[in-house]
DNA sequence: GTTTGATATACTCGAAGTGAGCAAAAGGGG
DNA sequence: CCCCTTTTGCTCACTTCGAGTATATCAAAC
């Protein structure tokens, strides 16, 4: 009944709503993370469809179908990542452009894994590395730039606790560790900083004193923040790495590709100890020497189990056996 | 440039595109969680409303215009959960009962948090227990009515190893613990094992053996089951438990909030050493005795900054100082 | 007023997990 | 055969976590 009542007072002008497909494709180059870029007349944007309620089902049928024709990279692995819809900030400039009467457009951003960059078939669509947009995402070569962006955000904070709250939780500090996972968090305090080129595009036209990584339009680079938090995330409890990496690879291969992902480095021995503990790979016969050591050896992927856990403030699990 | 050349290939009947906002508002009644509820010609289902372009500029606002205006019930924390646009499982019911020419319907969901249950203005809204629609989701009362649906469920994996690897990845078992935030896998699993009304309702009207847990209209089950999911995996991450505590309690009201969304029963002096160590409470001087024993002390929300960690495959957290 | 029942609170102990490093193994190149 | 490099195996201290024992503090019963 509720929904009757709610007939829609529509302005004079019909305004439709458009729902925009937009896809953070991510795949492994050596060691580095990158994504699937198209050239847009405002700058490097992510691959973006329209979806059409008449021609497709689901949306992620539509989105295999528009990225493939498009750009002939396959899709692999593919997420629901969040849905952008607000106005005013998504894409002010468009909407001025183009008058009031413009449609109004809400983007479902996707997160989407390949274990090989495909040569897209589009000359205006290229593979471009995360760290390109997010230096301050990679801390693999140590501290990074990190130093000069975290006297900046302090400046920004001040003594506002709120703020000093919301640095605390997106960049860890004292005895808490580095939140990779947070990577939107971080980009939304980057953003309300001002040091994102974005936060200046979408408010007034002045220019901070320093800008860090390169902007995207609209809010595609939100999405791609969204897209490296959730893999980031999702690693400790899915295997989804494998989705990025080849069939077979050694563990150095492995190693370098998590850490690639999460932005920084990890001890090699611990590693090993843990990917053996967890059985998600089986070693094969062959061996390779990339390197002017000890050949290593070769692993796959194999059919396992998974492991999980998940911890925080320290809840337990259920156990089966409950405690008394 | 690629949006240019994507003009829709529209049918001959204009089919437009209508955004709903459905929303799992929860609330701690006793020691019960509680949602609110619509009553429909279906049966019951979530608050839902329509997103009007023209009159609202994000979804949230959207979201606490409708839902306050509806209900008088004030929305606290809000959280998007998931965009769903399917056809053909989302609605077919009405899909069908309205011909072919009915708008497409995508909806958003969403979580909210309530300190209290208000009493809702409209009659035909109502709170209802989370477990009524989830039986199988409480197991505080030991193992619960897990036995007789674990069984059911083997039954349906048989021998096929990528069923297995969801029973395990949903249910645990083994020396897996039992994964509380994925209510939502545990609910996709029971639609297509058919133990859920829904999975008849949506594709054939033949009734299965045993159903467990009511059924709600469309999917605003699946909703739920999201909304459940990331309550009770954000609980270990950050302190969301207190947006469904009151002002004041003792630990002991705090552990049985915490059971009741977690679904099962912690170590009571466990529990009390983690919520120490994580500074997230502050003793009042006041003492309560509800019970028939000793008096508890009264704590309340504290200021602080918040604990964080998270793994699963053992990997290691970012720690400043990279190892070598 | 003492006992009993009940819950709150404090502390202990062992198991398991984790961080960090030492050291041997297995190649290639002089 | 020695040196350099990387892989691989293993140890050890430390922290966290699960589970239990013990004590404190009240109300109500006797």
């Amino acid at each position: 009944m509720r929904q009757a009542q709610k007939v829609p007072t529509r302005s004079p002008v019909e305004r439709r709503l458009v729902i925009g497909l937009n896809i953070a494709l991510t795949a492994l180059i050596g060691d580095e993370p990158h994504v699937l870029c198209v050239k847009r007349p405002g700058g490097w944007g992510l691959p973006f469809g329209r979806f059409d309620p008449d021609e497709h089902r689901t949306f992620e049928l539509a989105l295999r179908d528009f990225v493939e024709r498009q750009t002939s990279v396959p899709l692999g692995y593919v997420e629901q990542l969040y849905t952008f819809g607000d106005r005013g900030r998504e894409a002010p400039r468009a909407s001025l452009v183009m008058g009031d009467e413009v449609d109004r457009i809400v983007s479902i951003g996707y997160l989407a894994l390949s274990p090989e960059a495909a040569e897209p078939s589009l000359e205006s669509a290229q593979w471009r590395p995360w760290y390109a947009f997010f230096p301050w995402e990679d801390r693999r070569s140590q501290g990074g730039p990190l130093p000069l962006i975290e006297e900046r955000l302090r400046a920004w904070a001040g003594t506002d606790s709120e703020r000093l709250d919301r640095l605390a939780f997106t960049q860890g500090g004292d005895d808490l560790p580095w939140p990779e996972e947070r990577a939107l968090d971080r980009f939304e305090v980057m953003y309300e900083a001002r040091l994102v080129a974005e936060a200046h595009r979408d408010r007034d036209g002045v220019e901070g004193p320093e800008l860090y990584g390169e902007a995207m339009i609209s809010d595609h680079r939100r999405i791609l923040a969204t897209a490296i938090g959730r893999l980031r995330g999702k690693m400790r409890y899915r295997p989804v790495i494998f989705q990025v990496m080849p069939d077979a690879f050694t563990l150095s291969d492995l190693q370098s590709g998590i850490e690639a992902v999460l932005g920084f480095r990890i001890h090699k021995q611990n590693f090993r100890r843990g990917v053996e503990s967890a059985h998600l790979v089986e070693k094969t016969e062959k061996t390779v020497q990339q390197t002017g050591g000890r050949p290593a050896a070769v692993y796959r992927a194999g059919a396992s189990s998974g492991v999980t856990t998940a911890l925080g403030l320290p809840l337990p699990r259920f156990k089966q056996t409950a405690p008394r």
